[in-house]
DNA sequence: CTGAAAGCGCTAACAC
DNA sequence: GTGTTAGCGCTTTCAG
């Protein structure tokens, strides 16, 4: 069964091209008698016109795109959700791109987008992301560009964020409270934003209340390959002065942690504290309860995509740059329970 | 900064369009010279075709369409993965839609992809999806379709799917073994194929052991929201021949039966063993770590993906629908270890 | 080896 | 209220 285009239907109908592609989008200057026929008729043949056709006429895909880090972490799923909803809220399609955590993946992809094919782009930056030209080089070519959850801190553009740096400082400050004495931070990535911000505030509030021995052991890196992660945080559970509390900075940290911890027996909370930067939904069930910084993941996709389409639509209106902040709610569950609280 | 064009190009190049567009990709009809010339040119005004002006012309989009229930589960990250990867490499763009397990936006969706837009598509359908003209009316179009995990039993396309049956006998076999004289299996929706194959080879297992009092409830369907989903199981377990194993057809049953059982203070694996049919990363460290029927998500992806660009590449050499059956594989944790073996 | 011209399917000025 | 025409940006015969 071949596909009928606007030049045939046009011809079976005994009309004009325009008049019937009017028609079909319901302008004012065809008659309703004609529409109606038009209408039936293009049903009955199955008609639908040819997407890149009228992209390349309109100069508007009616598409964006999404570039992540991955998909595996249940932020960015939910965060798919959200920009998901949105987009098919108003009519747009979904390009996704996944940019592995490497520069020269997220570059490359930016170099496609910036070719017509999508009207804007959301985008979460790798870990390795330090240098943005290849950001600003999509912002000189006017296409829109909204940051959610990973956004660089000196980029002007906008972005809808999370407390990071609250949360870090809330983290350590409930481990101390808690009776930690040695609390450490796992960092995924020194450059990236989310994980320096998080870390400054940890960093912050340890060093607020005077507990830390070394100022310098209070982050730790855990960037690398997942078995070169596992194997720091075994090292670090295996030193002599053993972290008491972790906070780990991303849901993957958190799960190693636990894995580590299983592995060698050490008991969470008695011997080490954790709280995560997450939003498993498997953290209620976790052995024991994880406690968690759970971020507005799904809202924070709706958000960013609800400004970009704003510009992409209604670009006059947009003057500068927009930074969304939404909080975070620390979900308190067993695995950082003080002493005093064991059964 | 405005983009440039071929014309435009051509002219600052003193160039007919048709050379520059041959330049730049290498026709051997053009000297090596001025395919230099072209291509530093090219570099230097950041030119990049318009891939719609392309599509239009060659009536290939390089685009996939990748239609999937939900993103929220593991399972589908997985998967996405896989097909990312091979569409990658191939310069292909990926297109996501969620159907939500609706039927009616799966149907619209499918709509979409048959103007052109997609070169091919790959499905898992939702679970509400019974009828398949939807489907039909996509291969009629002549546009490639593979299904990946969720196939129509009765559709003629090509699928790659797993051993469901076998798992769902298996499950059934080593819950008795171990001990259990009331299991039942937790279905997400009589209709979706993947369960009813589960749900079946639990079914005859259980019924070749004759341990079955009542043969038609052994099976339970938790559809609705969530929360009907958790009040259905909460009953489940507060009835007063309350299952002594449960097998979980789809990760969220898993983790809502987890949820249940801890409110309900019943001990997994003590009072209720549990396998699970699922990809989550925290079984091993969920209470009790969760035993799972691990379904090769990630593999299936690229399986699918594969196949789908076979047929769209060489279309010639496509005779016939392929079935692929990736077996899951099984991970015994201590949510099913039996009664000798408590600690 | 290079260029002219047609046309992919559609929309939007502009005529009638 | 309907039709004619030009053209979005590119590729591809076909001529030279």
């Amino acid at each position: 069964m071949k596909r009928i285009n606007l030049k045939e239907l046009a011809n079976l109908l005994n009309l004009s091209t325009s008049s019937v592609s009017k028609a079909l989008r319901d302008s004012h200057e065809i008659s309703e008698e004609t529409k109606k026929k038009v209408r039936e008729f293009a049903v009955k043949h199955n008609y639908s016109p040819n997407p890149y056709a009228t992209s390349l006429r309109k100069k508007k895909s009616k598409t964006i795109a999404v570039i992540l880090p991955e998909v595996a972490d249940n932020y960015f799923s939910l965060a798919i959700n959200g920009i998901q909803k949105v987009a098919e809220a108003r009519g747009y399609h979904l390009l996704i791109y996944l940019s592995h955590e490497k520069y020269s993946i997220e570059k490359a992809v930016l170099e496609e987008c910036s070719n017509g094919r999508v009207d804007g782009v959301l985008i979460s930056i790798s870990s390795e992301t330090t240098d943005h030209s290849h950001l600003q080089k999509l912002v000189n070519e006017n296409i829109p560009l909204v940051f959610f959850d990973r956004a660089p801190e000196d980029f002007n553009a906008s972005k809808v964020i999370t407390n990071d740096y609250d949360c870090g400082y809330f983290t350590a400050m409930h481990l101390i409270e808690d009776g930690c004495t040695n609390p450490v931070f796992l960092s995924m990535s020194s450059a990236l934003p989310i994980c320096h911000r998080r870390a400054e505030g940890f960093k912050a509030a340890v060093l607020a209340t005077g507990i830390a021995s070394d100022p310098n052991k209070l982050v730790h890196y855990c960037d690398g390959t997942e078995e070169e992660s596992m194997k720091k945080i075994q090292e670090l559970f295996e030193s002599k002065n053993r972290p008491d509390g972790v906070v780990a900075s991303v849901e993957r940290l958190a799960i190693q942690t636990y894995m580590v911890a299983q592995e060698s027996e050490i008991n969470i909370p008695k011997e080490v504290k954790v709280i995560a930067f997450s939003t498993l939904e498997t953290a209620p069930i976790l052995n024991p309860p994880l406690s968690t910084i759970t971020q507005p993941a799904y809202d924070t996709g709706t958000k960013a995509a609800e400004l970009l389409f704003q510009r992409i639509e209604k670009p006059l209106q947009y003057t500068q740059p927009e930074c969304v902040v939404l909080p975070s709610i620390f979900m308190e569950r067993k695995s950082c329970i003080p002493k005093s609280h064991f059964s």
